[in-house]
DNA sequence: ACAGACTAGTCTGTATTACAGACTAGTCTG
DNA sequence: CAGACTAGTCTGTAATACAGACTAGTCTGT
């Protein structure tokens, strides 16, 4: 059957957060969630992604709130820490549940 | 718990159709999914896409090969039908089923 | 018959983005 | 002390989403 026109019901599209629906940094926030804590390089080598890249996602991610950076040093060489702050795992929870409402519907 | 350096096992990150993971595209083909073929005209108005915008994303749909783009006439005006290719069809089909693996793993 | 309003749809420009390779600061090894 | 290595950032680039301007053509009123 075709279907053209305007049409009375018009569903809005789903509201998506970009900042988690990028894969990578959903990879990266999915790691973070079940750990208190990882460092760059648990993070470098699980998402697979280049360390530019891991580090411009997380530089987004920390502007968002959702992650935070801390910056340390172990054994005198750098050791970056990152976690997911309260909001970062809100945002996860929401991620999730939009994105099963999507699979749903419209 | 922290977490950090090298570690044996690296799951891959979830391997994600870009062209269907686009919100607004996901959402064009959702809608054509379950109808023979829908128009332009429809679609403008069930995605709340603008016009450019709705445009662009059939380019890519069709370029793709997951969308058949018919220029038809009704009644002297033109008409530009749509409808999801069997392509499409699987595309979405994998996508719903990347985005469930994704939602439980990694 | 013609001017203006309207329609369906495309084209163009812009700001943002993901990404990878070059680079930096500093540490360790021979 | 030179060179290799480490952790991480900076820079350049190609691709992207998006919206407004635009086009081709039809309809309406006079």
């Amino acid at each position: 059957m075709t279907i053209g026109g305007k049409t009375p019901e018009m569903p809005a599209p789903p509201e998506i957060d970009r900042i988690v629906h990028e894969p990578a940094r959903y990879t990266i926030m999915a790691y973070l969630y079940v750990v208190e804590s990882a460092d760059f390089i648990y993070l470098l080598h699980h998402t697979q992604l280049t360390k530019g890249n891991l580090s411009s996602h997380l530089i987004k991610l920390e502007e968002a709130g959702y992650v935070k950076v801390e910056k340390t040093f172990a054994d005198r060489i750098p050791r970056t820490l990152l976690s997911l702050t309260p909001a970062g795992r809100a945002a996860l929870d929401d991620y999730r549940d939009s994105i099963k409402r999507m699979l749903k519907g419209p």
